[in-house]
DNA sequence: AGAGCGCGTGGGAGCGCTCCCAGCAGTGAT
DNA sequence: ATCACTGCTGGGAGCGCTCCCACGCGCTCT
C-alpha cells in the first residue's frame, strides 16, 4: 500500500512490505520464503497470499550479499577450441545443463576462457566467489585451471577428465567401450586390417579411444599392427593426411575407425580420390554421432556419446556438491569425488 | 591487516579495507575503481597500489544491490527449437556475443526459455530486473515475448526482426540479399527453371529469402511459375517432401535453391532416388553454410550468414542501450531502435 | 504450582557497495 | 581581509536480504 518513503526503484516489492501486508515480521517472511519447516501453517499461508497479491519477487543481488553465495553457476569455455564450439557436442551439453537447472533456482552463466587475458579475469572472477561452482568442459591435460579450483575450494565438476586418477568430479563417456565396441563391430564384419586414426593423444577420452581399439583387438585375438595406427587430432585435414600415411604405408587394409567423424571425413576423401569405395573396399567408423557423420555419403557409422545426459549429470553433480557445503563455506574434509562415466552408443550406417 | 572483526567469510578484502590500506576513505577508492574523473592523480595512484597489493575485486552482488544495476546481460535461448539450438548459429552467435562482452565487465546469463514454465520463469525474471539487458534470438512472429519485455522498459536487441516494422533494435543477415543472389548465381549458371523450397514463412526470415529469389527472377526477365515455389519447414523431411512435389508438378527443373542446408540436404536424397544428377541435370543451392554443406556430396553451394559477426553487433548496440539510459533507471523518450542489416556471400561449391 | 522446554516469531545487526551531502582547502574577485 | 566558487575528499545513509538472538507462549514434568 502506502508506497515506501522516496520510493527510489520504481517499486519491485520488498520482503518488509510483503510482511507489513502479512501482518508478520520481516524473518517470517524470509523463513516462508527460503522453505524453512518451522512455520505454523497459518502465518505460511497469510505469507503466500501476501507474495502472491504483491507479485514478490525476491532480490537477487541483497540476497547473494546477505547469504554470501550467488545461487549462480558457470560454465566454463575453453573458447579458443573453435572445433569444440563449433560442434554439437557444445550446444547438446548446453541443453543438458539447462534441462538440469530448470526446476532450479540457479542460473548459468557462461564464461569464456579463451586467451589468457580472459583466463585471468576468470581467475579473478572465482576467487571472488561470484559462483556457488563450476563446470568445467574439455579441459586439456596440461590445463592448470581445474587445479586452481580446486584450490580455491569451488565445487567443481570436470567433463572429460584429464587422466586415470582426475581430482576433480567428474563426468565423461565411455570412450574406452566406444573405441572397443566401433573396432568390434568392424571385426564383426569380418574385416581384420583395421587401421586406427587416433585424436589428439593428449585428451585422456582420445587415449581411451585407441585402448578401446587395442582391446577389440585382442578380445578377438587379432595381433595388433602399429603401422595400422596413425595419430590425428580430431581434424579434417589431419584426417586426410593420416588417411593417406596409411594408404601408404599398408594399402592392404580393410577398414578404419577414426577418432572424430570429421577425421573420417578427412579420410573418406583421401579413399575416394585413391579409388577405394566405401564400404566395400574399406568400411568406415567414425565417433561422435555427428549431423556430418548423418550427411556423409555413404552415411557415416560412428560411436554416439550421451552429451546431453553429460551435461544433465554434471549439473546433478554439481549441484549436490554446492547443496553439501556448510551454510558459512568450508570444504568438508572428504567429500567423495565421483567419476561418472556414461555408456556410449554404436550407430550403425551405411559406411560399414 | 588488523582482521575485520569476527572475519566471516575467510577474508576476501573489501573496500573499506582498501581505503585503510591507501589511507584514504571509501567513498574516493569506490569513485577510482569506477574511473569518475574527480580523483587526484597522486590519490588515485595510491589507491591503486593499495587494491594491487591487496588483490581487491569488487563484490558484485554489494554493487548490484547499492546501484540498482547487475552488470548482466541475458542470452534468451528459445530452446524447443532443437533445430536452431542444434545448429552451428548457435555457437556462432554465442562467439560473438563472448568477443563483444570480452573488454567490458558484463556477464553473460544464459536463460533457457522453453516450455511454458520456463517463460513464466524468464518473464519473473526480467520484471525483477536482474539483468540490465537482453538478447533475443530466433523468435517466431507471434511471440509475445520481445513485447512484454520492450514494456517492462529493458533494453533489448533482437536477431532476425519479427516483421519489417520489428520495434526493438534488430540485427539481421540479409536475407532478401541472400536469396537474391542464390537464385541469381544459378541463373548466371543457365538456369532457368529454377525451384524454391521455402523455409517456415511465419519466420520473417524465411519470407525474404523467398523474396529475394522472386526479385532475382525478375531481375533477369524470368517469368515466375508458381509451380516452383514448394513451401518447407527448415527441416529435413520437409526438404524431401517438397523436393516430391516439385518432381512430381515440374520435372523439368533444372535447379532447386532451398532455404536452409538441411532442407537441400533432403532435396538431395530425393534428388537422387529420382536419378538426377547433382549438378549435371539440377543445379542445388542452399542457406546456411553449415557443416552439413562442406561434408555432402557434392560439396552445397551455400549462402554464408555472418552470425558470428551478428552477434557482436546484437552486443554492442545491446551494451550502447544499457548505457544511454539514466543511472537511476529511466528509459529516455527517443532512444532510435536501429535495424541493422548485415551482408551475407554466397560459397559457391560443386553443387551449382 | 513452579520450573523447564521447545516451537514460532519479531526485529537488530550486518553483508559490501554506491550515492550524495557536507566540509575542507586553495584560488580569484571584490 | 572577505566572500564566492571550484576541486577533492570523507563518511553517513541506505540498497533488500539473511542470520541469529531473544522473547512469549503453551506444554509437560516434578
Amino acid at each position: 500500500m502506502a508506497v515506501h518513503g522516496r520510493g527510489r526503484g520504481g517499486g519491485r516489492p520488498t520482503l518488509e512490505e510483503v510482511a507489513a501486508r502479512a501482518g508478520v515480521g520481516r524473518g517470517t517472511v524470509s523463513r516462508v520464503i527460503n522453505g524453512s519447516p518451522s512455520v505454523s501453517d497459518a502465518t505460511r499461508a497469510a505469507v503466500e497470499a501476501a507474495v502472491a497479491e504483491l507479485g514478490y519477487v525476491p532480490n537477487t543481488a541483497a540476497r547473494a550479499l546477505a547469504a554470501n553465495r550467488t545461487d549462480a553457476i558457470a560454465l566454463v569455455v575453453p573458447e579458443p577450441e573453435t572445433r569444440f564450439f563449433a560442434e554439437p557436442y557444445f550446444s547438446e551439453m548446453l541443453r543438458g545443463v539447462g534441462t538440469a537447472l530448470a526446476d532450479t533456482e540457479m542460473q548459468l552463466l557462461l564464461i569464456f576462457a579463451g586467451n589468457d587475458r580472459e583466463r585471468q579475469r576468470l581467475a579473478q572472477y572465482l576467487a571472488a566467489h561470484r559462483v556457488d561452482g563450476v563446470l568445467l568442459v574439455s579441459v586439456h591435460a596440461d590445463d592448470p585451471l581445474p587445479d586452481m579450483i580446486a584450490e580455491l575450494g569451488i565445487p567443481a565438476v570436470i567433463s572429460g577428465p584429464r587422466s586415470a586418477d582426475e581430482p576433480l568430479a567428474s563426468v565423461d563417456s565411455d570412450n574406452h567401450g566406444g573405441g572397443r565396441s566401433a573396432t568390434a563391430h568392424l571385426i564383426g564384419q569380418g574385416r581384420r586390417r583395421i587401421a586406427h586414426i587416433t585424436g589428439r593423444l593428449d585428451v585422456y577420452g582420445a587415449q581411451r579411444r585407441t585402448d578401446g581399439y587395442r582391446t577389440a583387438l585382442a578380445e578377438a585375438g587379432i595381433e595388433e599392427d602399429q603401422g595400422l595406427v596413425e595419430p590425428g587430432d580430431f581434424s579434417e585435414e589431419g584426417g586426410r593426411r593420416a588417411m593417406a600415411a596409411l594408404l601408404e604405408r599398408r594399402p592392404d587394409l580393410d577398414a578404419v575407425f577414426a577418432a572424430s567423424d570429421v577425421t573420417a571425413a578427412g579420410a573418406r576423401q583421401v579413399l575416394r580420390e585413391a579409388g577405394r569405395s566405401i564400404p566395400d573396399d574399406v568400411a568406415l567408423v567414425g565417433y561422435d554421432d555427428s549431423a556430418i557423420a548423418r550427411h556423409m555419403d555413404p552415411p557415416l557409422t560412428s560411436v554416439r556419446q550421451p552429451i546431453t545426459e553429460m551435461g544433465r549429470v554434471m549439473t546433478d553433480l554439481l549441484l549436490e556438491q554446492t547443496a553439501v557445503r556448510e551454510p558459512r563455506r568450508r570444504v568438508p574434509a572428504g567429500v567423495r569425488r565421483p567419476q561418472t562415466v556414461l555408456p556410449t552408443q554404436l550407430v550403425r550406417r551405411q559406411s560399414s
